[in-house]
DNA sequence: TAAGTATTTAAGCAAGTTCTAAAGTAATTG
DNA sequence: CAATTACTTTAGAACTTGCTTAAATACTTA
């Protein structure tokens, strides 16, 4: 049942149900900043910036974590295609992708 | 300990360490990420750029949730300041501030 | 003023997140 | 080749999220 008070009419309602109800795009876009809502992913995100290719070792250094959870972090990254990784020797390195979304970060 | 592998040097890993082990700058971004990963909320904020005010009672309609639900949302969205309410009679209109980091969301 | 409408708040539950410790894999080195 | 280092994966604990239902509040109207 429709609201009595003083609201939207029935055509503007249905047209943004239309509009909002499902919509891959917007969705998609909070899945991203899903992502990035944890700060060590964010922190991440911005130091790669800075630094092109750091590996896992120092990364747990830096944020005083343990390498498991800067592993996870880094995986989830990778999941979504905002990070690569390339291992050289014992050591893997972490690095940007060119993905879209990143520029919906801000630089510093 | 410091790994051994190929990385950082430690002057390089202290200043990393000052720049982000505490960054609330950063910190406050991740909570507003956050805040903007939940796909009702996102719709919410899009919807409101396009309608100016819009009440409890049709925001469920067209996501097809709960009055609570909305109501939860939309309580989460003004107390990050993103969203302000003028209650008209028993109808509440919700609708959007000026809180900067709405900029950081790109038009539809 | 009783009933109905709009909204909020509270309680509870299922699912998701993020950490740690421990175990597993792979490369290096004494 | 045994020990060490770098990293990943797994399992589990603690916490957060997001929904629902039910109760509470506020306003309107018959």
């Amino acid at each position: 049942m429709r609201c009595v008070g003083p609201t939207l009419s029935d055509k503007e309602l249905r047209d943004l149900q239309d509009q909002y109800s499902f919509n891959p795009e917007i969705e998609e876009r909070a899945e991203f900043y899903n992502l990035i809502s944890n700060p060590i992913r964010l922190k991440i995100i911005h130091l790669l910036r800075e630094k092109e290719a750091v590996c896992v070792c120092d990364l747990k250094d830096i944020f005083g974590v343990t390498a498991a959870a800067v592993s996870q972090h880094l995986a989830k990254l990778k999941a979504h295609r905002i990070a690569k990784s390339v291992k050289q020797g014992q050591t893997v390195f972490y690095s940007l992708t060119e993905h879209p979304f990143l520029s919906l970060i801000p630089l510093q």
